[in-house]
DNA sequence: TTTACATATGAATACTTGTTCATATGTTCT
DNA sequence: AGAACATATGAACAAGTATTCATATGTAAA
């Protein structure tokens, strides 16, 4: 019951592929870590000055307290921020490094495409 | 009336940082495109199978044919593959090496996550 | 223990987005 | 020209999500 869409008779009709579906998902949850103007942002910041407290971040970026925690969590939960406490204030930081690797990847990719990089 | 947060007078108050937010907005829309699972998946079997034509895809990935050529609009319009035709038949491909240097990155992490590979 | 500060969180709302369905476009063959 | 095939697209609906507002938690100082 293999329901084919096309007829087969394509001259490029490449070898079959299984997709492993389960890291698929798990990659594009990962990345749509990274599609937020914020969430980047977030990361931009931490990327650039290190770690930074949560009031810092929002001042620097001109959101509010809330929705910068809110998007703290997420990036938490994903793993790419770590939280410290020192008192009353908690800092966070990039937790791993593969982040800044995507990040800067990502960005050299944008400055390629807007003809502000060579490469 | 520069409204500020917090009172400034944390251990860690880190060098002023002024973000660039036109990169930053197109740099969160690029990840954006790899952040659904759809998207990535058509990625994945581009980067492991090469060109490959719109049905294949869609069959290959158990996923309608008009939802495919949806997705393949996006990820042209943000030139990460780029279509070629031949006849009746059009046939897409990865466009950039950023793309395929960052699913790569990215599928590497997760892997990391999982402990399924050792770096 | 009150007060003030730093951060987190729940609920509500507004907005975005992915899929389906139906149909249109464009190509090849007869 | 007409039929069949491959792909694209518009509209509609469903599902997800980011922000705001109000408030809660947790910590430090008075």
């Amino acid at each position: 019951m293999d329901k084919k869409i096309c007829d087969g008779n394509h001259e490029h009709c490449p070898a079959k592929i299984t997709p492993d579906y389960d890291r698929l998902y798990d990659l594009s949850e990962f990345f749509k870590v990274f599609g937020d103007s914020t969430r980047i942002s977030i990361i931009s910041v931490l990327h650039e000055g290190g770690e930074m407290c949560v009031c810092d971040i929002a001042d620097t970026l001109g959101i509010s307290q809330s929705a910068i925690s809110h998007q703290l969590r997420i990036l938490r939960t994903a793993a790419l921020v770590k939280p410290r406490r020192d008192g009353k204030t908690i800092y966070y930081s990039l937790d791993d490094e593969h982040v800044s690797e995507i990040y800067e990847v990502g960005l050299q990719h944008i400055l390629h495409k807007r003809g502000e990089i060579e490469l």
